[in-house]
DNA sequence: TAGATTGTTAATCGATTAACAATC
DNA sequence: TAGATTGTTAATCGATTAACAATC
């Protein structure tokens, strides 16, 4: 019944193809064969070709592939044909950011409410959206379809809000916040810890001194 | 003559131990066996050995590992125990969020000097530092010693920077630009992709419908 | 047709998990 | 000492790479 999952690393690899086909189009490359694109990304052809493989066949033997047709194909695999509709709740410094980030709008992501409980901030302005009480989130989510929420509120809030969402049948979060969340099997939660991905920079610029004296 | 690298994957998790481990500190949890810690986790308690036997033996036989003990030690692999100067190139939303982020000074991270091209914004405050003139990145450098330089331009303009930062002895780069920075081997980049992040959860959030699609 | 490059199967490599002797 | 849990070696699993027949 279940089709078989494609695996979490390919997935994360796709945005990068995407990004990279954009260049060449954006370059009027037509066409790149696996071979060329793997030196341009720095990963084998294998894994390109076994990469997209998961989803279909794009290629042409003996030609490569076509560069508009494969980014369309990628395109429509993320799921960036389709329209979201997005809600912040936590207008700190990175979702303030966020809901006033252009290039959302261009790719079909459009902020549909913003919430926040600081009363000082409820009513005010941000991006085209006036900041509601985070209160009438319920209430907003039974009128309004959303299919993805951006948490940003402190580590603490954000169970709260995660089953508020998954009461009204919100699918995607985007976690902003420190904290792991807790998601029901019909949620999808992709994190973005920003301290983490610091941390292992700051990891990296000792590592030399680290493992010596642990060696 | 080299130690042999960690992985990858091991380091990336090195900060989510040291998530759960302040949390059971916070707790005053004093003690804790892999095999606690991998059911909060959700890992295997190998995994956990293996992980932290890459540095040390930092557990004791029958009892398990001291919390605030191994705490400490991640803190230390981490490089969080060193003062980090960092620099902010590019005030744009992302930028300035992460200009005025409490949560880095507490940690050791400080902003010593933050850059933009724009005569509109140079002059004017940002969190404790006054906005420079890009211009001046390069003179900055040779007075200043930075460790870290936070990179928040747009796409096209981030590869110039670099060499800036390169030339001066900059050791790490925290790339928020979508642009996949070309860096000298004696340099260490960490990206945030954020739309690459966004498109894996849209991806997740149609799934089904695409593997049906090209089964 | 000859040359190129795919899609796909098979081989290799590395990371995760299991098992267990060492030892607190 | 008996019980618990580590550190570490061995087994398994999955992902990456290589190879090649299919085919444009």
């Amino acid at each position: 019944m279940d089709e078989k999952r494609v695996s979490v690393a390919v997935i994360k690899r796709l945005p990068r193809y995407y990004r990279f086909l954009g260049d060449l189009l954006d370059n009027n490359i037509n066409r790149i064969s696996s071979k060329e694109l793997s030196k341009k990304m720095n990963i084998t052809a294998s894994q390109i070709r076994q990469d997209l493989n998961n989803f279909g066949c794009f290629g042409l033997q003996g030609y490569g592939y076509n560069v508009p047709n494969l980014y369309k194909e990628i395109q429509k695999i993320l799921g960036l044909e389709e329209e979201h509709n997005m809600i912040l709740v936590g207008v700190g410094n990175i979702g303030r950011a966020l809901a006033q980030y252009k290039s959302f709008e261009k790719r079909g992501f459009r902020f549909v409410g913003v919430f926040d409980k600081n009363p000082d901030l409820i009513g005010k302005e941000l991006g085209n959206n006036k900041i509601r009480d985070i209160n009438d989130l319920s209430k907003f989510l039974v009128d309004t379809e959303v299919n993805i929420a951006v948490i940003a509120v402190p580590r603490n809030s954000a169970s709260k809000i995660v089953e508020i969402l998954a009461i009204n049948g919100v699918k995607g979060i985007w976690n902003f916040s420190n904290a792991e969340l807790d998601i029901p099997k019909s949620m999808f939660c992709e994190n973005v810890y920003l301290t983490d991905s610091l941390m292992t920079l700051t990891y990296r610029l000792h590592e030399d001194e680290i493992l010596k004296k642990y060696s």
